[in-house]
RNA sequence: GGGGGCUUAGCUCAGUGGGAGAGCACCUGCUUUGCAAGCAGGGGGUCAGGGGUUCGAAUCCCCUAGCCUCCA
């Protein structure tokens, strides 16, 4: 092999392949984010060939028929296995596509060449394999490339068939490469015997697989076989048929290839290594982990696995993290919190009990930021997250620890007391005692440890063993845990409304054109009527109707900016448009009532748009632009829109973010959108493509699904002749309306910031008008309260803290004034102590005006008296309330505050209670306070007889 | 989108239907000039918000919000 030599590096590989097709016509792109953009179906960027699913779809022209990309890839099915040698999250995928243009002779042509030429591989060690029924890609491989049947294995549908991705769409076979790594590597890991299968052998047992339903069960090797003898290199797919809903397939008048080719693997082949870890892609990344911990990879296979599963969560964590995906606890967040998580727990297996994940961060932004300039633009931003995620994730285990450790106490010392974590995590006294008696942690409390505080097992499982001897019961976990799936699969459930979108195709109006960019006024034609979802052919005065026409210049709600009002007028009669929407896609409808007269399909009308309300709105949506950007300027580009609303009267923002905005932030985002609103940059927007757009650097926000044209606007690129510069301070795809130049802002106000979930930040401001408004009423606010306090408003503060400090004092003082008051109250019922049986009692009504004070005048009797039953009263807001007391040595003898409270406050049509020294008491019936307390003597005398 | 949990002083958190607490931090004084100093005193609370049950709710029930967590 040429490559054995001087073997390329991950880098040169990733350049020649793309150069190599270049060579050959592809035009090359750059790879597109691990966030799909404008595909909300998809969680991640999972191939090469996903950015570019519209070409493949018809939906949108792609640039040229020939493309190649080095595309960065996530896949989620296999987080658990990653560890081991072969399952990674991040990836990157090279591959070349034609859309529509070459098909099975040259693209089969292209991987020969490609592996063996430009890779230097040995053609012996290729190995091919073909869809069973693909008899055209046989012979290509076979009489065109020379490779003999003895390397040509056919493989059935779960192999060698690609697609349709979803319910319908384009799909076919697949052709792969697969590089023989040389026998010794699988011995002993085959059923049968270690010798290859022949061909024919495989392809009868798999044609009897698929034809009779028998099982096929091949006893030696073969190219797909799960030993460790093949890699598989390159995945060719021919999409050469369109597979309908109902799964019927017509061969494509144009068919495609997409092809795919994992680099780490390619570099693992090409390098001679045994997998992709040993790898210049990774190599640098183990080598960072193993100086942290002071392990040396290779010594044991333990230890491997655990370095591994650092570096590659660390690795896939930062591009994720460069690509603006933020930890939290849904959906993307999710997934980077579960491989951030992941990895501490394995660096924690490696000795590491301190924050790490930021150094190792550092090793793979080192390694691949000439690849990707994403990863050291952002490095304080990624090493951030990641330790913030870190530290977050600590935190748990330190509000876990103390409930774990409770739990482990408890198990090995029955008589302490048994922990509430217990019974929340349903351990009965059997639980408990099987637990005990297999020393083990009932699986429950490790699940609801996990659920709840996201403590993972392991640990569980490490610590019980370490400090009692007790292990965690994995399999009962594993059931918990599969039985939560189950619960939280069956609340889950969609709901569709197709009726209503039947109704308005069946209005037959199809497209509305939308010319209200530049105008609020047009002159054109009903083409639809609906009154309660049914189309109609006319309407009269006081009916709710919906109109399409056959243009508007009103805007449809969308984009988060609000529906136009206005006036719709035809020759008999006018409406009032209350609102404007797209229930369907291009179908733009007007709501509103017909005010005047009546109207009829066809009318000739002239539509006016509330042109003053449409500017509030176009000035927030402008807003919520320099918002975007003024963000991302100040917090970084991982700022990425999650929604927004632009109404007339404010304007909302949400966003990625990792915590809370500080108030110089919010200062500093305010004041940028300010200075570029007095800049007054030019706001213009054009056509172009999705594709273009995005490479040209537009934002798109993630969700919308755009078509094949898209609009983007920017601000502050043009000049005078409307030439676009580089540069610009926002850049977006937006459909909405917008101020021609950024000075008719106004003035943008925020108004706050607060978190809407995790990882997820919206801000509130006002624009223009609402801005000015909101200045007057804010002055106006001062002004009231200047006028009251008597104060100019540059010493209200100093005004306001003298009041507050006089208004303390005086509290004081009342305070101190009833304190005196009560205690001289106090002091006269010591002349009214009386005996009864030898017990004396205090009972009376007094002037307290809230219990605390009768409290203390109780405390005050029973210091001087020593040995006393105290019980007052008092009318607070209207309602009785008693207060009783019993020193300790009258406790001993039968005593009980709280029962003597209520027995007493039963005659006053209440109750009460408290403990045996000190209780309280209320009624409803203030009149009967008197009686209430008179029983307390006979209460008393019964308490002391039982 | 669904499940579980939490929200009490500036911070970390106890709190069993009947007097809102501890430790740290803060302030004052004393003591001492050294490693988390010590002693004494003090200030600081919408017990997340709202509703309900109750004579009485931080505590029980319902709703809302925020945060944490697991799953999709």
């Amino acid at each position: 092999m040429r490559g054995s030599r001087n073997p390329m590096d991950g880098d040169s590989i990733r350049s020649s392949f793309i150069r190599f097709f270049e060579e050959r016509e592809h035009l090359h792109m750059p790879s597109a984010s691990l966030i799909p953009a404008g595909d909300p179906t998809l969680l991640f960027t999972s191939a090469g060939m996903v950015p570019f699913k519209p070409f493949f779809m018809g939906e949108q022209t792609p640039p040229r028929r020939r493309l190649t990309s080095c595309q960065k890839s996530f896949r989620t099915t296999d987080i658990d296995e990653v560890g081991d040698h072969k399952h990674l999250t991040f990836f990157e995928m090279l591959g070349n596509f034609s859309i529509g243009d070459y098909f099975k002779p040259d693209a089969v042509a292209f991987a020969w060449d490609l592996c063996t030429g430009l890779f230097g591989l040995e053609p012996e060690r290729m190995y091919v394999t073909v869809h069973l029924d693909d008899d055209e890609a046989y012979d290509i491989w076979h009489n065109d490339i020379g490779v003999p049947p003895e390397r040509i294995y056919r493989y059935g549908n779960s192999d060698n068939w690609w697609g349709p991705a979803g319910l319908e769409g384009p799909t076919g076979p697949c052709s792969e490469l697969h590089y023989d790594g040389g026998a010794e590597k699988g011995i002993g890991q085959h059923p049968v015997t270690d010798e290859m299968m022949t061909p024919d052998d495989l392809t009868a047992m798999l044609r009897r697989e698929a034809d009779e339903g028998i099982p096929a069960e091949p006893g030696g090797c073969h190219p797909n076989c799960d030993c460790e003898r093949f890699v598989e290199l390159w995945n060719l797919v021919f999409m050469q048929f369109y597979q309908d809903l109902d799964g019927v397939r017509t061969p494509l008048p144009a068919p495609s290839v997409d092809t795919g080719m994992g680099l780490e693997r390619a570099a693992a082949v090409l390098q001679g290594k045994p997998n992709v870890y040993e790898t210049d892609l990774f190599r640098p990344i183990i080598d960072s982990v193993c100086r942290l911990t002071g392990r040396e990879y290779g010594s044991d296979s333990e230890t491997d696995y655990a370095i591994r599963v650092v570096a590659e969560h660390a690795r896939a964590a930062s591009v994720l993290i460069s690509d603006g995906v933020v930890p939290s606890n849904s959906e993307r967040g999710y997934v980077l919190r579960r491989i951030i998580r992941r990895a501490i727990r394995y660096g924690r297996q490696l000795g590491l009990d301190r924050p790490f994940m930021t150094d190792v961060a550092a090793a793979v932004i080192d390694r691949f930021a000439a690849a990707y300039p994403a990863l050291s633009e952002n490095r304080d931003f990624i090493q951030r997250v990641v330790g913030l995620e870190e530290t977050q994730f600590l935190d748990n285990i330190r509000h876990g620890m103390p409930l774990l450790e409770d739990i482990l106490h408890y198990l090995k010392t029955p008589d302490a007391n048994p922990p509430a974590l217990l019974e929340t995590a349903g351990v009965d006294a059997d639980g408990l005692a099987a637990a005990r008696a297999s020393e083990s942690i009932p699986s429950a409390v490790a699940f609801v440890l996990y659920d709840t505080y996201g403590f993972p097992p392991e640990l569980v499982d490490e610590i019980g063993r370490r400090e009692y001897g007790l292990a965690v019961d994995m399999d009962g976990f594993n059931v918990e845990m599969e039985a939560k799936r189950e619960r939280d699969r069956a609340g889950h459930q969609v709901i569709g409304s197709m009726e209503i979108v039947t109704a308005y195709e069946n209005l037959g109006a199809g497209h509305t054109a939308f010319d209200g960019y530049y105008r609020t006024s047009i002159e054109s034609r009903i083409l639809g009527i609906l009154r309660d979802g049914e189309a109609v052919g006319q309407a009269t005065r006081g009916q709710q109707v919906e109109i399409v026409l056959a243009e508007t210049c009103f805007y449809a709600e969308g984009g988060g900016q609000v529906g136009d009002r206005g006036v719709i007028a035809g020759p008999n009669g006018r409406v009032n448009v209350e609102d404007t929407q797209s229930p369907v896609a291009g179908l733009i409808v007007h709501r509103g009532v017909v005010a005047e007269g009546d109207i009829a399909l066809g009318d000739a009308i002239s539509a006016q748009v509330e042109s003053e309300r449409r500017l509030d709105a176009s000035r927030n949506h402008s807003g919520t632009h320099l918002l975007h950007a003024a963000l991302r300027s100040i917090l970084g580009p991982h700022v990425r829109q999650a929604g927004s609303l632009c109404d007339t009267g404010r304007l909302r923002f949400d966003f990625n973010h990792v915590g809370a905005m500080t108030p110089d932030e919010q200062l500093s985002v305010q004041s940028l959108a300010n200075s570029k609103i007095r800049e007054n940059l030019a706001v213009t927007a054009r056509e172009t493509t999705y594709t273009d757009a995005v490479r040209d650097g537009a934002l798109a926000f993630f969700g919308d699904r755009y078509g094949d044209v898209v609009r983007v606007v920017r601000m502050g690129s043009a000049d005078s002749d409307g030439h676009d510069h580089a540069d610009p301070f926002s850049f977006e795809v937006c459909g909405g309306t917008h101020v021609h130049a950024t000075g008719q802002v106004g003035t943008l106000v925020v108004l706050g910031e607060s978190s809407i979930g995790g990882g997820m930040r919206r801000i509130e401001a006002v624009t223009g008008r609402a801005a000015e408004e909101l200045v007057v009423q804010q002055s106006a606010t001062l002004q009231a309260i200047s006028q009251k306090l008597q104060a100019p408003v540059q010493e209200l503060e100093a005004r306001l803290d003298a009041y507050m400090a006089d208004t303390d004092a005086l509290r004081r003082r009342l305070a101190e004034t009833e304190r005196v008051g009560m205690r001289a109250e106090a002091e006269s019922l010591l002349a009214r102590v009386r005996d009864v049986e030898g017990v004396k009692l205090v009972a009376s009504v007094t002037s307290a005006s809230n219990v605390e004070s009768m409290r203390e005048m109780g405390d005050y009797l029973k210091q001087k008296l020593d040995s006393v039953v105290v019980a007052l009263g008092a009318v607070i807001e209207g309602s009785p309330m008693i207060v009783t007391m019993v020193t300790p040595d009258l406790v001993d003898r039968g005593l009980h505050a709280g029962n003597i409270a209520r027995d007493a406050a039963k005659l006053m049509g209440g109750g009460g209670g408290g403990r045996p020294e000190t209780a309280q008491a209320g009624g409803r019936q203030p009149d009967r306070l008197g009686a209430a307390l008179d029983s307390v003597t006979n209460l008393v005398r019964d308490g002391l007889a039982t």
